[in-house]
DNA sequence: TATGAATGAGATTTCATTCAT
DNA sequence: GATGAATGAAATCTCATTCAT
């Protein structure tokens, strides 16, 4: 309980709707800002292969011809929406990093952030984790690259904890990892905003199993 | 352990691998059947959206207009691979509900049961929960349905489990049905058939995560 | 009145009713005549560009690739419609022309005998003037000879009756002959076999008007 | 004669030409026009079915995809036909309707005027009456409507020929209204524009038989 | 004869993209 | 910036036709 007490301070941060209530603060609000919301809601909404870019011109607005005043192609719009997304992801894990805190803690922090984000942002996450192949070149390399750092960050904490103690030996801090981070990825697949269950209540019981699942509970004899 | 032992008997069958195992099996690996499988591997691999008939026709072999004598539709692919699934899916819930044991142990077949299926057929399971969207009309509808058929069906086992002691009484059915659902989702994003984890230790923890939470063990002071 | 009774002579015959009863009369109804009957249907609900091979196929009750036992191409079940047309044609022709009366009773046989071979043979009829032009090379030509005969064997009755003093010798004779073929070509439109006016009673009326223009009577003040 | 000239004050106008003049008159000859000319010349001359979207876009001189610009689909095109063919009709109607003449002089004047503007607008008005059936659902069952109210018109017309006593009781107003409508169709098969016999000669003779029938003439004893 | 799988050409349609205005 | 016409490549789908069984 007073553990979940200091992770508020972890999560506790403008970051968590980042990306729409950003653009809105300064008045920034730019037609560019726009076209990449528009295009984000589309692409959530029919995937990126089965998004328009007409469909995106009249979520904005304008005609199909006009968006290209922004950008060059509709692989542009998915890799500056993936910007953002490695800017968000970027920041929560600067904030674990920087947590004085056992190993095991900053894991919890980072799992129960993961999924808050996760939440705050279900159309930007979602797009994040199944339409990456969508890119090509060099951009599907660094969005590789991206998620062997995300890997390392996670798999580091996880030996760190089994290090200090906190975490069975026995664990795969591989399959671990990825518990941690896509664990939560069915959630777009039900989960509504301003639902009955809070995104916070959703978080913490993530952030439970993935605590309990590498301490090695009592759930397994 | 020895529970799993016991375990092995639910979903100890040939189902685990039926669809692409079955056909092979007996020689009547007949046209149609290897025109659904190549479209469920081209489907895997671009999405529906972004996968098309030519590409699967040459991963068959035939050329593109061949097709037409198997289906009406490239969205008939994605239903006839649909169908199949939704049969899978039925025979697990059918197995499981045929168990006579406590709710929660049955919960626990279903949670593992579920999790071998999508890992024996990760590129099927996968298209199940990703691609549904791109069907129109009543096999969305019917999609949809079967949906709120599985819900009910775990939703169910968890208030059994729950009037029968085993559950912690606060927890929300709807959410933790979700959690054995979709929480396996993310898999096809890091299993590898094949590699160091065997599918069924994966299962084994998904298994155990789910009856963790329901139980609302010492993981939750 | 007493003219008409001889008409019945010219159009009493087997022929109005050719093409279907001919068949079923003699036994001889083979595949072949069903493939004819067939496409003569289909061709005349969607048009001969507008039906399919299949469509054909189907309602003789064989698969499409059956039919090429009886067809070297769609367009021979074309030509072979129109063979059998021209048979039908060609004998109104021999029976007027083998008629011993003035010219202009032979020409009122012959709009009558004609407007009642359109009848009895509607989606014929309809056939023969309006998807000739899908015939090609050398059918093409046969066609249009065929046409062309038909206008000079009424070009010369409407001559002859000229000569005999019983048309108006201002009449032009392509145009009033043209009368005569194309003024029974908006029958289908509206023409339901058995309806309530009879076949006999449109034809003598078509026979009237022409033979009224062919007079130039009163009616041109 | 004099009847004649008084006539002309029926058809006289620029409806005759309307659609072919109209747009070239006033330079606003847009595309949209352009694409419904070609797609009408077209049509006529391969059918509908039988034409191809290809070939409009080169009687237009762009490329097939861009057709897509101004239509939706193939069947937009017929029915954006249809719809000049509908308004032209309707005008007809109009200006017959509002004649202060006896229903028999009306009814001349409508079969003039009706044989004039197809022979004005041969290809416009042998597609209205020959490729109504590739239209589909709502647009099918708009044109069959419309069909009907034509029908309504000149039925009206010609019962009030009777009860004012210029035409035969015994005259079937259905019979009667498809000579009419129809009784031009046959047209096309071999009127040419500035042929030796002018549209108004043969509009003429065309109102005569009409009447002829009406009346009931010297030619039915 | 009949089947049904396959072909291959071509039809309609879609759509990212360009560009003159 | 914005428009809308146009492009051109490619996608889905159709269909007459062939052919081994």
């Amino acid at each position: 309980m007073g553990s979940r007490g200091t992770r508020k301070g972890v999560v506790d941060g403008s970051w968590v709707l980042t990306a729409e209530a950003d653009s809105g603060a300064n008045g920034r609000h730019n037609r560019f800002d726009e076209v990449l919301e528009a295009a984000l809601e589309i692409f959530h909404r029919n995937g990126y292969a089965g998004a328009t870019i007409q469909e995106v011109a009249a979520q904005v607005g304008v005609l199909k011809g006009s968006l290209y005043h922004y950008i060059d192609s509709k692989e542009d719009l998915l890799a500056w929406i993936f910007e953002e997304s490695d800017r968000q992801s970027l920041e929560i894990m600067d904030r674990v990093g920087r947590l004085e805190a056992p190993a095991i803690d900053r894991l919890r922090a980072f799992a129960e952030a993961w999924a808050l984000w996760y939440m705050a942002n279900v159309e930007r996450a979602a797009l994040y984790f199944s339409e990456w192949r969508h890119l090509n070149g060099e951009r599907l390399e660094q969005v590789i690259e991206k998620r062997r750092a995300y890997e390392r960050f996670v798999v580091d904490l996880i030996e760190a904890s089994k290090r200090e103690g906190d975490a069975d030996p026995s664990i795969d801090p591989r399959l671990a990892c990825f518990l941690i981070l896509a664990g939560i990825n069915g959630v777009p697949m039900w989960y509504r905003r301003g639902g009955a269950d809070s995104a916070a209540e959703i978080a913490a019981i993530h952030a439970d199993m993935v605590v309990a699942v590498l301490r090695g509970g009592p759930g397994r004899p």
